[in-house]
DNA sequence: AGCGCCATGTAATGCGTTACATGATTAT
DNA sequence: ATAATCATGTAACGCATTACATGGCGCT
């Protein structure tokens, strides 16, 4: 009956949060209408999902509110404190893993989307790299699943897998692009 | 502090798991297979959220299980029981709304996934029919959406972005293609 | 005799969803 | 004046995750 310590982990959510109150402290009404009215709305922009989890990140000691306003119509802005700043570059600069790819891919995605400003350019690269490199993994495994027959598949199934593996290829092809915009990026900074 | 009843509602795992047995009676243990040996592994294969969704599948009356073998090395197999069959058809039957395509693309694969000898293929047809069109809408918008100048916006964040509209043109070409396909073998089904 | 797989479960915990509530401010 | 928006919250609920546990079977 021993049970590992729970240490206190932050959700993709609370992640998301820090990393949209890096550069300016924001409220918590500011953070659900980013998520109302940006498409990479892949969060919940509910009251009950926001409030609570800049709450739980509060009570961990990652992040600090302080109200705002004249008393009445109180705004409470959320800022990070260092330990959040810290724990946010270690969960951007965590490895790209294969299990992360086959069932965690938006988790990537957000990782990505919060770097820029945040850790150096190198660390950026980086990751890209490692994303082609599995990625490029995983889909040529998904093709030769693909090869076989499958037998007794119906064809709604198939074309479902098949659904899968084109969006699989489409991250790839994505991710090469965007690691190619990063290179052009760096050789205009050497330049200067 | 009126508040509505639950009307016990199955989660996406459950008509996963509903639509899985339709064709032939399957134990919890064949599902956790599935789940880890096909890559649409999109839900986890854990014990602690198959076996309890079974049963509470089989307290709503949808599916119902009986012990095979011989007494000692018993296995459960459990098959759709006629309320069952009507509750995964109405379901597979839903209409594709704007809203599904935005934040709930990955039931719609699972429904369609499922479709092939469970509802007749004109239903296949209007389902994949209505999804391009939600697609074809949904793409444009977020296009129009990057062509704004995105003031302030990291390169990251903006790569992300075009990162999901590329995700979401390529389930409208495989949606495309897909139509085509079931077309096809329509055509063939009359020639015969 | 021990390891790995077959097969089914349970308990604690965390968190998102839905649905409520409250009060101020701005627009019509 | 009243509707919409600003702004922050709480409570019930369901369900997935994680981490346990149990016992049989087959192979070496």
């Amino acid at each position: 009956m021993i049970r590992t310590v729970p240490e206190s982990r932050v959700s993709i959510l609370g992640y998301a949060l820090m990393g949209m109150m890096h550069k300016h402290p924001v409220s918590g009404y500011d953070l659900r209408k980013l998520f109302t009215s940006t498409p990479l709305a892949y969060f919940s922009d509910s009251p009950g999902a926001i409030y609570p989890a800049l709450h739980r990140l509060e009570a961990q000691g990652l992040i600090r509110g302080s109200i705002e306003g004249s008393r009445l119509k109180r705004r409470k802005v959320f800022r990070l404190t260092t330990a959040g700043n810290i724990e946010l570059k270690r969960w951007l600069r965590l490895p790209v893993r294969r299990q992360d790819v086959v069932s965690r891919m938006s988790e990537l995605t957000l990782r990505f989307s919060l770097m820029d400003g945040v850790v150096p350019e190198i660390v950026v690269l980086r990751f890209l790299t490692a994303l082609v490199a599995e990625l490029e993994s995983y889909v040529s495994e998904l093709h030769s699943f693909l090869q076989f027959p499958q037998t007794g598949m119906p064809l709604s199934g198939r074309l479902a897998l098949e659904s899968g593996v084109r969006g699989y290829v489409a991250q790839l092809q994505w991710a090469k692009d965007a690691l190619a915009t990063y290179k052009k990026r760096e050789g205009r900074k050497v330049k200067q």
